[in-house]
DNA sequence: CCCAATTAGTTGCATAATCAACTATTTAGG
DNA sequence: CCTAAATAGTTGATTATGCAACTAATTGGG
């Protein structure tokens, strides 16, 4: 049904903005179809705490870019899923230490395969160097935009 | 705060959901900063109307790429601020003729004045031939996308 | 040492997104 | 012609978002 005519063709910010959201609602029926019961907002919590193992909820945040309110309830979600545990750290009592279940490590195999398959899908028909070029230019706009955040701290 | 390392940087769609994320956000403030009480998605909207002068709901829908449930939305908040107006179609009674009200045409110069700033300040170093193959790149991955959508149907 | 500033997390509010189910209208095949 | 299928839009449920305001804990400067 997208037309995929982006209004303002010409913006990074806009065709980002366009492709992003094809891209998400693509790996979310991706991971539906393959009976996994996840949101793509919290198949990216998992990831960092696959790579990470344990977690601080700020620390989340960071890594994912949102909001630590975001983050406080998409926590309460995967721990309603039992795929979480949340405990107050001994260190520093303000820190919640996020830690995952056997179930939430179990996810990973059968979640990044899906991943992998999406990206497989997703970079067909783009040429390798062009898309290195891409993924190049996308971190870079990232790191500008990060500058201004930190600068309006 | 974002450190934006996106956790599988290899991948396009999840590098391109995180820098679109970050430019959303930029957006947003930049909007907010200079006193346009407009949300991106009701941007979006507007951008298609501005162009098109008037459409039904299911074509705006189709060309910002989102449900039409989520248009229906939108649109009521926009017609609650009185940008835009709703009337249903003589010719097809299922239809909504969308217009824009002479506030809602009003406000397109100052946005997109802003959203050419805010392009200019994502471009910011980037080169242009690079910036080019990166906005081609994105659309072949959408193009794609939309080919799956289609033979989903 | 202690009070002010900072930091981690939570909650309320307004907005947004998709899916499924529904109404109303139009169109097309038998 | 008239009923079945398709189409436009709406509504409810569930999930997600950022901002502002708040609590609780920690840290640092005087």
């Amino acid at each position: 049904m997208n037309r995929c005519e982006c209004p303002i063709e010409e913006s990074l910010g806009c065709v980002t903005n366009h492709s992003a959201m094809a891209a998400r609602n693509y790996l979310t029926r991706q991971l539906a179809l393959n009976g996994i019961d996840m949101t793509i907002e919290q198949f990216k919590v998992m990831v960092v705490l696959w790579k990470e193992g344990t977690s601080t909820q700020q620390n989340i945040a960071d890594f994912v870019g949102k909001d630590k309110t975001s983050i406080t309830r998409l926590i309460a979600g995967l721990e309603k899923r039992s795929l979480i545990q949340r405990a107050t750290a001994c260190s520093d009592k303000r820190c919640n230490h996020v830690t995952l279940t056997a179930q939430g490590i179990a996810l990973e195999k059968p979640t990044m395969k899906v991943l992998d398959a999406a990206t497989q899908y997703l970079h067909q028909g783009i040429d390798p160097d062009e898309l290195a070029i891409t993924l190049r230019v996308l971190k870079q706009m990232c790191l500008t935009l990060n500058y201004t955040s930190k600068e309006a701290e």
